[in-house]
DNA sequence: TTAAGTAGTCGACGCGTGTCGACGAATTCG
DNA sequence: CGAATTCGTCGACACGCGTCGACTACTTAA
């Protein structure tokens, strides 16, 4: 081995004794929990910056019970992993490291509760940030049981006693149908999420879809469900399709962002106009992702930097010993027109 | 505080107690550095199932010099972060997993080569895995410094003694060239990246641009590049500025795929059929990305998933102590037909 | 028969930190 | 002026694990 020597990384001894004082002076002068004089201290922050000391993590995670590490449960399964999504990784990461924390990724399966035990109990983690929430989601009785804090970028069926953050689904489908309706719309498609995920209890899918049939009848306004895999191609049939009916649909929503783009495709390919002949929306995707297809997409949906950053926020409350308060979050939603929704045609 | 006592994680003492043995008989059982006989072996594996015993990881990585985690630095910068990059993380993420690795993720910009230096040296990651690489990177030295290993995904200026996966992204040029001479395009615009990266040495942006100008002016095609924001508003404007220079631009090809989007939009607003009256293609976007425009445009690029997979593969040759072979890879470019080229009209 | 292992196990120590108890000196209070 | 604090510092220990040396009971080679 030529010149592959390790530079053994300082330690608290070597900044004592450089300093000339003792090893627990340096710990008190580092986290100021016990008073150190300003001449000392200036002894020993020289010395550190001398010595290039950074504290050992593993050591501080070792004593003192907190590693200054979180993790976040992303599975990547059925419903793939698209461009809004990232947004809420993306804010959550940027939140926890200007915490002071770490983002740990962990793309386990739902279903993977014995890997999750595993993670959980080797002590690595001082919470979890939990994405793609179900209904009855197992993972959420193992960490209670782990005695592990943790935050919801979602909710169970039951969340009254869970830390969550989750955007008001519920409102989403009236807020929609209310829009189309205003614009004279009686038939309206909808392409939604796949039956297995709605099976399982898919929250943002469960709930939105109740919202919509909710209004929908109110309104008077018949809604044409499809239930399709998060594929181009799946889109492209439910829209197929969609364009067979009698009377005929004129307008189209979605929670489906990849089917949507070969929904778009169709209409394209029928010389549908929109929004002149047919109008369309898509729920919950990323102003990004909006504007990548053509035409840019009127959107209901929400903040996903604002809640990846309130899951943080809660997380590290309870972190810090807060399991008093309520911590639970409903995001407004958040309508955009992008120009692809207008009066029904005839 | 009502429920919320931790239950105490089992430890070494304890299974030890419980199974009659000495604390370093049940450490031996678990690494299997010394034999242990078949009887104790399966009376230590009952007790560890029967309290639920997990290593602590902290304590391992401090004992053990070994902390199991792998840090993925992906910088949020000027260029944004797309789907395209995405399946790198992704690709990394589950090949260090199923290596039995974690993997930590560190939004720091380049420049900030001060945290960089902090978390090195906090000892709580094993190698690095490096996005973003530019020529003359600041982040390579600091690492080589700290005896850290790691693998770049790209290259610098130099990295003839370095660890790396990239694109031969020389080749992509000559290759987009090529196709669109045989379709018989003379006037060829290129939307590239921002100038900004160009001059920081932004490896992908250099070397794709050397290799479109040779190959350009070895096949008599006139380059018109424009160096552009990633944003779908700077696409526009670029577009706009191609379609009016003469002789006419008959095809373009990108390497932002933000603008990308935008140039599309134009071309559409014009009435410009893809691909008859006008050709396409883009450098380095996913499938997705790919498919996720109307049209569908033909690419040239890398397999993702590969130079991900590869790059961790690469990693874990070193932290096992290889430091002899030499350890790089370009891949190959991989040209997908989607049908957004076509002969040159006139 | 004896020297030289080998399998199987134990005890002790070190990794680098947080933190508690103790102690002298300086300060405050009654 | 003595007692009670507070300030500033030190030494010792715990955190949970990896690993080295030593020891016993056998097995094998000479």
């Amino acid at each position: 081995m030529p010149s592959s020597k390790k530079p053994k990384q300082a330690t608290r001894a070597d900044v004592a004794r450089l300093a000339g004082v003792s090893e627990s002076t340096v710990s008190y002068a580092l986290t100021g929990v016990r008073p150190i004089s300003e001449e000392t201290r200036e002894r020993i922050e020289s010395a550190m910056k001398e010595l290039g000391y950074v504290p050992n993590a593993m050591a501080q995670a070792l004593a003192g019970k907190r590693s200054g590490i979180l993790a976040l449960l992303f599975p990547v399964g059925e419903r793939g992993f698209n461009e809004t999504d990232f947004e809420y990784v993306q804010a959550a990461n940027e939140a926890v490291a200007e915490d002071g924390y770490q983002l740990l990724l962990w793309p386990n399966a739902v279903e993977d509760i014995e890997s999750l035990k595993k993670i959980v109990n080797q002590g690595l983690v001082d919470g979890v940030l939990l994405m793609e929430v179900r209904s009855e989601d197992p993972r959420v009785p193992v960490l209670i049981e782990a005695g592990m804090p943790f935050c919801l970028i979602g909710r169970t069926e039951d969340p009254s006693k869970l830390t969550y953050v989750d955007a008001d689904f519920s409102q989403w489908g009236p807020l929609a149908i209310r829009h189309l309706g205003d614009l004279g719309h009686k038939q309206v498609g909808y392409i939604g999420i796949a039956d297995e995920l709605i099976n399982v209890g898919y929250g943002p899918g469960v709930r939105t879809e109740t919202g919509l049939h909710e209004e929908a009848g109110r309104a008077g306004i018949t809604l044409h469900p499809k239930h399709v895999a998060a594929t181009i191609r799946a889109g492209r049939a439910a829209m197929e399709e969609l364009l067979t009916s009698t009377p005929p649909v004129t307008a189209v929503i979605s929670l489906n962002e990849s089917a949507m783009v070969g929904a778009l495709e169709v209409l394209a390919s029928h010389d549908l106009s929109i929004p002149e002949q047919f109008s369309v929306m898509s729920f919950g995707i990323s102003e990004i992702a909006a504007n990548m297809t053509v035409p840019s997409q009127t959107t209901i949906g929400v903040e996903g930097k604002d809640l990846g950053r309130m899951a943080d926020q809660y997380l590290i409350a309870r972190l810090n010993g807060d399991n008093k308060s309520v911590l639970q979050h409903l995001s407004a939603p958040v309508f955009a027109d992008r120009g692809s929704t207008g009066p029904a045609p005839e």
